[in-house]
DNA sequence: TTATCTGCAAAATGTTTGCAGCATA
DNA sequence: TATGCTGCAAACATTTTGCAGATAA
């Protein structure tokens, strides 16, 4: 947490009371939250959280978790990982990426229903040669 | 198509000059479409876009396909596969799912940026032993 | 003929913007 | 003190709902 406010004090910008109540509540968070929960957690404006996590996404402070089962949640940036969703409780579980992940045993999953993948890159249409 | 207007017609659906206008439009679409692409190219209202999408969507006609890059699309479903998206003109490819596959050769995709993972299941809590 | 479907209007939900006053540096 | 930040209000974007008239069976 002082890595952070420490890198948004060196781009100038200010040290809130609601900043460090976002970054405190996403440090604490078990599981990646969903705006209105952030606002209800700090007891700020869902405004001035929509501002302060889209200040954060750009810093690479935070990361943006889209699922098809909620509105899109906020956690810390922790690297290049991948995501397991208990689609019962909603909690979501970090995963390192590579060839040989097992998943249930690696994370208290015990069931895996589906698994969705996507790739982004550019076609050969768009891709400068 | 043929098959799809069949299905609907055998669960009691009726088969309206809208609904086959979408069914057509989705079978001619070289990529995943928006509602409001549905509509304009349907020539038809987006609230009817999306109660006949939704429609389609439960009887497992329809898949939605949801990327960080623009609203959701909706394309055929074709079983069980994964994505590839140009994050410049969006177009988005079909990759089957598989330990061994090759993206860039495959699809004619020529750099690969960023991927995601996504897996939804049960987790230790919430899965009945 | 009649129950379903469509389109319009409007409500509901989620997100962004403008601006006045507050608080950090 | 001065600029950036917050909260309110309101605009905007997307999706859902209600209802009267149109249409498939």
């Amino acid at each position: 947490m002082e890595g952070a406010i420490a890198k948004l004090k060196n781009k100038g910008y200010r040290i809130t009371l609601a900043r460090k109540a976002l970054l405190r509540t996403l440090y604490e968070a078990a599981t990646p939250l969903t705006i209105p929960e952030l606002a209800a957690r700090t007891d700020s404006n869902e405004v001035s959280v929509y501002r302060n996590i889209e200040l954060f996404t750009i810093e690479n402070l935070v990361e943006i978790i889209h699922t098809t089962d909620s509105l899109p949640r906020y956690a810390l940036s922790h690297g290049h990982h991948h995501h397991i969703v208990c689609t019962d409780c909603k909690r979501i579980v970090h995963v390192p990426c590579g060839p040989e992940v097992t998943i249930p045993t690696h994370n208290d999953f015990l069931l895996i229903t589906d698994h969705e993948v996507t790739y982004y890159g550019l076609c050969n249409k768009c891709c400068p040669s």
